[in-house]
DNA sequence: CGATTTGTCTACCGACCGGTAGAGAGGCAT
DNA sequence: ATGCCTCTCTACCGGTCGGTAGACAAATCG
């Protein structure tokens, strides 16, 4: 019996329960499994958690924080309008690269509905103001083309998680998705496709 | 006892089980809750569907065959670039409307594996291989900009369906989401936003 | 009209899932 | 050493799920 102890124990069970809710979706991966996976017992589980939903909603915070430090890190020092957009992106994949889960885990939480998704959200909400202000900034310099800034940050936020999580469609679209050569492929992509659509409509 | 009879049943359980497995994902809808739905029992439906796998790709080929003729009559008489381009994705928004659930089932689909989702891509791959040859013969004639056509396809699918299934991120970033407006918001943005990335480098 | 096919039902089973109750073992302070 | 707290376990329960067996009625056909 390993007495591994209080938090380590938490942040494990935490991160295999995102790996196995991204993987399976909230009700396909069951608490036996996720206990399982760690090596312990289904009772052990819920002695951190009370209950199935605490241990989703600790997930959601988890997975917001380390997204938030992330791209703060990311952005760190990055001046330019496009220099911080690279960066975000690039720092979304890199998390995906070496984390796959990650992603299929936030869109899990989005299906979910509101109330999981702003858990998950709300750690990260002042990036989105953040976010917002800076596009806002970059069309009134006209460095970027005018539109409302919230519904471009949603459309970018669509086009990287999309380009993660959508695996199949990838595969029956292109063929030959898997490794990290496609990853990086997909990046180059989206980075394209987001410079095009930011891009002014004359310069 | 009411006995409407062979396929009309058939299609309408398929309905209602795209319904569900769009909104509770493949796992979280039960045979049960599609057959009450229905108005039937439980054991009707496995009447028509020897196990729950055979009524998903029941549905896949469904959805499929819904979509690909959605988009056939679409094209119809669209002959420019953008025209073709513009039709597609108002198709799919026209789709969205009249029937919500579609795009979710179609990305519950997608997560299900390659295995699953091929069901319903084969379908549709005429309609892909026209996409592609018409996106490089664009990009040959200088309309669209240069790039790896399969993969802008990608992007386009990713950008529309995320936009279409990611309800809960649309809230969150931007707020109020509900009902036809901002459906009809999402399109206009979406439209802009592939216009701009199709768009070549200099006009 | 009787037989067969088609469609719907009741009854039930084994597996699994989330969660409860409570025993017991190691570490720590007194 | 004793007692307490933290952590992990075994045992079990009620509910749900996918699926089987088979009765039975309506439609169809000879």
């Amino acid at each position: 019996m390993p007495r591994v102890g209080g938090e380590q124990r938490r942040t494990t069970i935490v991160a295999e329960a995102i790996h196995q809710f991204g993987r399976d979706g909230y009700k396909g991966a069951s608490l036996e499994s996720i206990a399982t996976a760690v090596g312990v017992r289904k009772q052990t589980l819920l002695y951190y958690f009370p209950n199935k939903e605490a241990l989703l909603e600790a997930c959601l915070q988890a997975a917001g924080e380390r997204l938030g430090s992330e791209l703060s890190a990311a952005l760190e020092g990055k001046e330019t309008y496009w220099d911080r957009a690279e960066a975000v992106i690039h720092g979304v994949f890199g998390l995906a690269a070496e984390w796959p889960e990650f992603p299929m885990f936030v869109r899990e939480a989005a299906r979910l509905g509101p109330t999981a998704f702003d858990r998950f959200a709300d750690v990260l909400d002042p990036l989105r103001k953040r976010a917002i202000e800076f596009l806002q900034a970059g069309m009134d310099a006209g460095e970027i083309r005018d539109q409302d800034p919230a519904m471009l940050l949603f459309t970018l936020y669509t086009a990287v998680v999309g380009s993660l999580t959508e695996a199949s469609v990838l595969n029956a679209v292109v063929g030959s998705n898997k490794g990290r050569a496609s990853l990086r492929r997909r990046e180059r992509e989206v980075l394209l496709f987001v410079r095009a659509a930011l891009r002014p409509a004359s310069r």
